[in-house]
DNA sequence: ATTCCACGGGAAAGCATGGACC
DNA sequence: GGTCCATGCTTTCCCGTGGAAT
């Protein structure tokens, strides 16, 4: 049934980008000064989750990697590596220069020092989720080392701009940006089917039971892949050489919530319980909220805490804050 | 008008880590 | 080994702001 395990996975990136094309040529030429020697242009993407951003950029990249012999590219998930410090020490471990760099020897600067230094081939950094930043002034540290070019990826283009200060937005004016729109059932069947092609075995899914997926998937070519996988799986188990409408029914839900679930495994415990309380609750206020909190903690964090807790789940995209200060609820993402 | 509650920025304290020095 | 120390990161404390309830 599941010839390559690994085309189905939702960090795969193909050789090939299905229905980009015009995205692909704007990134191409935001990048192309580089086969010049010249520092690319900045180049933003935009658009929801599942329209492939991360997906494109990294196979230009690899692309580009063929074609100009001499380039060094990195991928940061600024997601995970949010301070300024971890995002500027992914992008120095991506040209190998981190090996002696220690807590006790790293006064300050010397991170961004050393990239400052870097004097080898042109270098190409993938920021993605960069609205996750705490401090978005590391863009603009970046932005001044004039051997380092920058591909950044995020959902929304103006929420985006509203936390780049003024000196850095009028700097970025000429940069490119890119704007991903959620794919349609057809793009999404010619994805799923270039996948199925490569991973799976010949009948093992028809078109129709494609198209269903796509549907489902709703314009996010990741929950798409994800449903795909999970029936596999579960044709697999169940020794069948076809994947079966019941397995796709199953694996809907489960690829929807994987997701969040991911999600939910990085937050601590506290975080956890807090988010808990929430989904039981589906709509609370803060103050019962806290009260919850402490009820069902050992040793409960202070308030303020909790509001740095709050506002990263919010920002996790697994609750929302409706309304302001006094009238403000939480409740799970629906 | 006053009190109450919540928000969120910033400073400071606390904690964990891992090299330096003995 | 043991102690010290700089650093990054988390948590707490302090406080100004602002809307809602009294």
């Amino acid at each position: 049934m599941i010839r390559d395990a690994r085309v189905l996975r939702a960090d795969f990136v193909p050789k090939e980008i299905v229905h980009r094309d015009p995205e692909a040529t704007q990134l191409s030429n935001a990048l192309e000064p580089i086969t010049r020697d010249e520092p690319a242009e900045t180049a933003f993407l935009f658009g929801p989750s599942g329209t492939g951003k991360t997906c494109l950029a990294k196979c230009m990249l690899e692309r580009l990697r063929r074609e100009v012999i001499n380039i060094e590219h990195q991928y940061v998930n600024c997601w995970q590596n949010y301070t300024r410090f971890r995002t500027i020490y992914r992008i120095l471990e991506g040209i190998g220069q981190t090996l002696d760099v220690h807590r006790q020897s790293t006064p300050k600067d010397e991170l961004l020092e050393r990239l400052r230094q870097y004097d080898g081939p042109p270098y190409v950094v993938i920021l993605d989720e960069v609205d996750q930043l705490e401090d978005m002034n590391v863009l603009y540290d970046l932005y001044t080392l004039s051997n380092i070019s920058m591909v950044l990826i995020a959902n929304r283009e103006e929420e985006l701009f509203a936390r780049i200060d003024e000196r850095l937005a009028s700097r970025l004016m000429n940069s490119t940006r890119i704007q991903f729109d959620k794919y349609g059932t057809d793009e999404l069947v010619a994805i799923l089917q270039a996948r199925v092609d490569r991973g799976l075995a010949a009948d093992a899914i028809d078109h129709a039971q494609l198209e269903r997926i796509a549907d489902a998937a709703a314009g996010d070519a990741r929950v798409a892949i994800g449903i795909l996988r999970n029936a596999a799986q579960q044709a697999e188990r169940d020794n069948a050489d076809q994947i079966t409408h019941g397995a796709i029914t199953d694996a809907i839900p489960d690829a929807r919530a994987e997701v969040q679930q991911r999600t939910v495994e990085t937050l601590t415990p506290h975080q956890q319980q807090l988010y808990e309380i929430i989904t039981e609750n589906g709509s609370i206020p803060p103050g019962a909220l806290y009260e919850r909190y402490c009820e069902q903690v050992e040793e409960p964090k202070t308030k303020r805490t909790i509001r740095n807790y709050l506002s990263k789940l919010c920002q996790y995209n697994l609750i929302v804050a409706d309304g302001e200060n006094r009238g403000r609820t939480y409740r799970p993402i629906s």
